[in-house]
DNA sequence: TATGACCAGTAACATAGGTTATTCTGCTCT
DNA sequence: AGAGCAGAATAACCTATGTTACTGGTCATA
């Protein structure tokens, strides 16, 4: 229904499902929604390991991910930006970056300097409140990828961050039906999922053979959203939506 | 030295590892540090999933841990909390805790009301600054976590752990000459690191076995840090000590 | 001084997932 | 239309880590 509708202010969409906003809030998310728009092609990095922490960036379009290398050149890909998410909220108490963070589809975003965002959080507490939450499921997020990670097996954490996404991307209303846009190449998955790309495969095969999921380029379905959760003990509590204004559709899905 | 001085105010050394605190700012540290304890036995849970958020801990003796339980039983440890740190600050916007904490050792803390934060971050913006420092860092550390449990051998896994551990006992002035407490059961080891308490036994043996380091009982003693250093890929980049004031001695054992 | 927990160590065996290599497909760029 | 390339699928084989089981040590409690 609004899934398509590129126009759409997906930050306001987001800070709805936090907290109930006031016409003039939007107005305000809106002036910074209509700025200049920054593009980053496929693979191009946003951010670079060891830059200073400049501007907190808002993504319109595409998908992103945080990822760090070691040495030999393993890589971890250590959470996903989706549309309307929002990073690097207070990173410029430190002096350098961790970690980069690289586009992974074609990407928009815009940018917000440390003193437009002092002057729109004074303005607005109810938008502080829900930056404040933004960051907290953030955080919460990636306590649940350390689980994925130590706990689950290859099946378990696949499913499980397919659960994931598809309920992140549903409360931002970018699922059509049960389908949505994956533009994750399977060794980005592997780099994710701490996998090798040949036994991302090796698994992808089998959610699809039991009829779990549908996924051809960059098209993901969910045929049997339960099953996934049930394989992948996946509990959304520590997404945290279970705020009062809570987007029906969202619950629903997962017990 | 002062390792052992343990009505030592951990905070104030917490904060001033940070940022230059005052006479006025260590005042207001000591009048929380001397605060009511509540002291938790080993095993003895603090806050539950599913509690509503309360109070902000701050973590005076012992050692303690983050966790979260699988429906079948299987469990992560998410992150560990050593004296001096503080938990849960922030965490009162959500409405429920995502996850579990529980005492490794004898534990005693002394707790903060959102109140009394309030007064406190309000009057001293130097503590306020030095809260987000420790706040920012805390989530660097897991996603430091992230890359371990996703890219690193089991081996590779112990080092780093020993290696963070080590260097954040050492700026809070809690090894002395290379030794410090170690709490921690191999089954906690294992729970930690995504492996079984058999295998952290095997890898436990080689390190010991390739002299890096001694561990009997509750002692650990890093024998030689820089080649711990070099198994892990450890770069203390994302501890942030890089600050003005650093402290000599975290920064001198390891490129 | 026995008894029972709990923890650490170790050995024999099992398996989930890694490695390497090959093929196929669909793109993009001439 | 053909060349070149990235991604995906799949097969054969390998290994890091898990599983199960047994041992002995230590500590608290009866």
């Amino acid at each position: 229904m609004r899934g398509s509708d590129t126009s759409e202010n997906l930050l306001v969409r987001k800070m709805e499902s936090f907290v109930r906003v006031s016409g003039d809030d939007i107005a305000a998310l809106d002036k910074i929604w209509n700025g200049t728009r920054h593009s980053v092609a496929p693979q191009g990095d946003i951010v670079r390991e060891g830059d200073p922490p400049g501007v907190i960036r808002v993504l319109m379009k595409g998908w992103a991910c945080r990822y760090k290398l070691l040495g030999d050149g393993r890589r971890q890909i250590i959470s996903f930006f989706l549309p309307g998410d929002i990073f690097d909220l207070n990173m410029f108490v430190l002096k350098k970056m961790d970690h980069s963070i690289r586009a992974l589809s074609p990407v928009q975003y815009v940018s917000l300097s440390h003193i437009e965002f002092e002057r729109l959080t004074i303005g607005h507490p109810r938008i502080l409140q829900a930056l404040w939450w933004e960051t907290l499921v953030n955080a919460a997020i990636q306590r649940e990828w350390t689980v994925n990670l130590g706990q689950r097996s290859a099946l378990e954490r696949l499913a499980h961050l397919l659960c994931e996404l598809h309920v992140r991307l549903k409360v931002m209303g970018l699922v059509e039906g049960n389908t949505c846009e994956f533009p994750i190449t399977q060794i980005e998955l592997a780099d994710t999922l701490g996998l090798t790309a040949v036994h991302v495969s090796r698994k992808l095969k089998e959610l699809r053979s039991r009829c779990l999921i549908r996924l051809n380029g960059n098209q993901l379905q969910i045929l049997d959203f339960d099953g996934l959760c049930q394989i992948a003990m996946f509990d959304a509590n520590y997404l945290h939506l279970d705020r009062e204004e809570a987007i029906p559709e969202a619950k629903a899905d997962c017990g």
